[in-house]
DNA sequence: AATGAATGAGGGTTCATTCAT
DNA sequence: TATGAATGAACCCTCATTCAT
């Protein structure tokens, strides 16, 4: 343990200039990040987690006071770099349909710990029992389904139509059902390919948006 | 707690002619069911199932040798009964749109444990981890699609529509979407009402019925 | 473990009638009390104390629903049991004399782990931290001050004499300051023998009863 | 806490030539007296101390080599400093009550952490688990005991009477248990006044030094 | 001299599971 | 068949102590 403090192999926020304590951190959640998907919030332990950043149990509650605090930590930042965190640059129908297949892909290649399939669906499901939690996600969902109208609302004018602000929502509304039903299909229907994705994406797609 | 005082409140399952075992074990994923929708799998204990069930906790181990054997139980069970399970009586557009909307009201409503959204997302949660519980999600699912894209196909052809069953098969696959991500908006948008749900849904299915 | 459930050495509270769960919490107690006399209420761990009364940490739990609740139980206990809740058993300057000399020896010899000067000590210094503490030895200690209290007056008037509530509520006090001082003395004086103290106890007993 | 910000409001020990070494372990001293007064020897972190302090915990560690070894100087200091070392300056009858009532008040108002009945009753129960305690106690207690017999003795011969050494000493001890009975009734009486005190202690005393 | 990050053993507590009754 | 007392490993978390800087 004395040396090796180099980044974790998927290691993210490589941003240059971080303090020692932002930098602990975020190595504390990017190996949560990895625990929790794979075994679930509750079923990783701080041992783990500890493990997986490659420090003493201890130190992790230098930087937090809490499991739970961990938990809100990841789920709060999941939401912010999700995938469709980034609403605010789609443009058109093409671009609604090409962010949900990237999501797919990334889903099912589980090579990004920043998007996965389980953690999403862990972290609704958390999100049902435990208030504090659902105060987060319902935050959080609130702005990105605004951005997802706007969004919306945009792409129509740009083809010249006319879209409320409430039919806007309810697009957007159900343009979310289906991003999120991905995740349900990426763990249980794995020999969908983006490829047989794509054309059954647009068809919908092209009904939420005129 | 000293006497049998008949089946609980929401009891399922009170088929005619079961062996006193069957009815035990019956009792014991009854009592599981509530509990994993209130706590989860991992934070419900079996203690917590034994009091749920009104039986003590050494007994539930002569009708399930591990908690694990009941969590694969309950899973079975919930897709087998789950809303969308008994998709062979789907005949028409409207029945799609109906079946979806009574789901949602009754996740929404949480008055019927073979109808929880935060079961769903557990479930899947867990299936994305554990592989034993993936081939048994997957194997369900499967059935379900099957059925869906029969149903699918029934529906078109009653509008003298053909559909190949590869198509029909994607087109499954999409409202499969649209049903569980309507799983994650029961949880994440609270102010969601089956009233304002109805139009979306309908054109989307209309979408991909045609 | 398996075997040996008899009485530990130097158990407690033989009474006849007792349920299995008040013999089990009866036992903790008594494991506990050893276990805070030798190392006081915080080095005292839960480990120490399930090996002491010989069962598993978790047990304990059955029984209590924290360690603090061994404590406030052992502290009121300790408090009825303590020879001084006796009181109301004195009738004279004799009685006195005599159970303070008493609880004094017992003190001094260690034989009795329901009169140690250890615990009242930790005991009264942990009231002086803890509000629910001290609520309840400020409870206990109410009770034994007005008993003495009466147990002055009742003394004095088979002497003739004639003392007012408040007055023998005063004398209460001070004899009670001498008696928990003698609980120093255990400590801090172990060359001190009942025989030297009787003289000493007897003059001032006597200033405080006339 | 970037700086020193000078001595801490109640800071004791400022005497005039001390070496930086002195100063840091008194400035140690202080602090953790307070702490212990506060939270007990064991409920008190190093961590805290070192807060309290207004240094780093490593620190500390250049001047007492683990903690017990400021408990042990703690205690040291606390019976050095305590109202009742100062014996030698007490005359006569009327001293030996001042000099209780204003240990009295001391510790009924907690203004000065060199008087503390939460230290004593503490410190007091610690020696009599910890021999090495014991032994700095008992070493400390004798010669307070002896100081309190030359008192006593002086205080004697004023008034014309004898007092054999052994009797002195006697009654020194009565009056070291009435001293000490005082830090126990500050715990538990806290309805007891210094002026309903001060006659009852002169009766006892007159009882004492005659 | 001084910091405070880091360690890891040990604390209190929970809980799946077993077993005597 | 049924109980629930009992176990002990594992959980989350704290803290005395060390050490690179």
């Amino acid at each position: 343990m004395s040396s090796d403090t180099g980044p974790a192999p998927h290691a993210r926020s490589a941003s240059p200039a971080l303090t020692r304590a932002e930098r602990q951190r975020a190595r504390i959640l990017d190996a949560a990040e990895r625990c929790f998907i794979e075994r679930g919030f509750h079923a990783a332990s701080m041992a783990h987690i500890a493990a997986t950043a490659r420090m003493s149990p201890g130190l992790i509650y230098r930087y937090f006071s809490a499991k739970h605090e961990i938990v809100r930590a990841i789920i709060e930042r999941h939401l912010e770099t999700e995938g469709y965190a980034a609403m605010q640059s789609l443009n058109s129908r093409e671009d609604f349909c090409a962010r949900m297949l990237e999501a797919f892909e990334h889903w099912r290649r589980r090579d990004d710990p920043s998007m996965s399939a389980a953690l999403i669906l862990d972290l609704t499901a958390e999100a049902a029992r435990d208030p504090q939690i659902l105060d987060i996600v319902r935050g959080k969902d609130q702005i990105i389904g605004k951005e997802l109208a706007v969004a919306i609302q945009r792409a129509a004018r740009k083809e010249g139509a006319r879209l409320s602000t409430e039919a806007a929502w309810g697009r957007a509304m159900m343009l979310q059902c289906l991003y999120e039903g991905l995740a349900f299909r990426v763990v249980r229907t794995p020999e969908l390919s983006a490829s047989a994705l794509r054309p059954l994406l647009e068809k919908v797609i092209a009904a939420l948006t005129t």
